[in-house]
DNA sequence: TCGTATCTACCTTCTAGTAGGGAGTTTGTC
DNA sequence: GACAAACTCCCTACTAGAAGGTAGATACGA
């Protein structure tokens, strides 16, 4: 750990990129040697089969996840500005091509064919994510700042699936602007009000 | 032709169950080949390469995804309806796991790495349903029983983005229920009124 | 000298795709 | 109606390359 980033951080960030691109088949050890420098061999040594990456690759992301909801948090007071935030922490990222997807949004896709231990990993992520929307939303509902039709937990559920939805319409249309089309309504409806 | 369901017709439903369990790298010939029971050549000399036989899927599955809406505008006259019928068409496959989710929707995840003559279609199929999405909101909005937000557009996009995001949820979470759950809130939100 | 990281070399299985042939059916022509 | 050419559909057999993964040697720092 003396270097700011080892191969195996590397090889987890390639990884992911590849994984946003294409999903847990559409990318193999030969791609990211490629990428990273070294033989599959070496890649094995970090990693010893791929489900043992992208398990891996997946905890790391929900830690980061997890990390930047309460850097988020401390920033934003307001439960509607930290709404505001997440999408827009998004719209950024489709936006200047840092990252156009969830990675767990997009393993989700393939879970059938996911080694198991994948699967929890990314079910965990979309558990918390939804958790925390829904105290956003309670503590909005509380304040008064923010309408909601249905119960906190649904209204949750809503937003982050029409999130989701968003960033696949974004790569659906080869649009990154679309994403801020269908977020901006969804933030209207729930009567968040500006500035 | 005169057969009821011919070898083509058996390659093209196999591998779209194929591809809504794992996408377009989640299958094989050799996948086909064992559920159809021919031989992998045999498939080659229906669809010369994969990317035709995807191509020529979606390409049918579109004009079904025509031909069902058509028929549910004939039998539901009212936008409230239609809506609904849409959700509950989604609803009930997702429920009885006739097809848990949207095979263009599925693609669309996997855009960067397909090949452009399906990115294509998967495209035309996301302008093709929000096209029809926002002249039922409009309709709704005209006769008063919907409520719109923002622009027919805009809520035309954002109402997809959401029923997208559901059968991904309901993926991620292993429960189909939860497309319900999702559902409802939007349906609730555009004011739509029961009965 | 132990552990870590990397390498070369290799394995097995799977991948999409091709070559060419056989059986049955259609079609055009006399 | 007979016959051959052409077409359809499927087959066996094969290819080259990519897949995930292993074995074993080497380099090097603590």
């Amino acid at each position: 750990m003396s270097n700011l980033s080892t191969t195996s951080d590397e090889i987890i960030r390639c990884a992911r990129s590849l994984i946003i691109a294409g999903g847990y088949n559409g990318f193999s050890y030969a791609d990211i040697s490629e990428v990273v420098g070294i033989r599959k061999a070496s890649i094995h040594h970090h990693f010893p089969s791929k489900a043992d990456l992208v398990r891996i690759l997946v905890a790391r992301y929900r830690e980061e996840a997890q990390a930047g909801i309460a850097e988020l948090e401390r920033y934003h007071p307001d439960p509607v500005d930290q709404l505001r935030a997440y999408t827009g922490y998004w719209a950024e990222c489709i936006g200047d091509a840092t990252s156009t997807f969830c990675v767990c949004a997009l393993l989700a896709s393939e879970i059938p064919v996911l080694p198991q231990e994948i699967v929890l990993e990314v079910r965990a992520h979309f558990r918390a994510l939804s958790a925390w929307l829904a105290s956003v939303l309670e503590r909005g509902a509380a304040r008064g700042t923010l309408v909601l039709t249905g119960t906190a937990r649904a209204e949750a559920e809503t937003f982050m699936a029409t999130v989701h939805g968003a960033m696949l319409s974004a790569r659906a249309y080869g649009d990154p602007a679309i994403f801020g089309v269908i977020t901006q309504p969804l933030m209207a409806r729930l009567g968040a009000v500006h500035t």
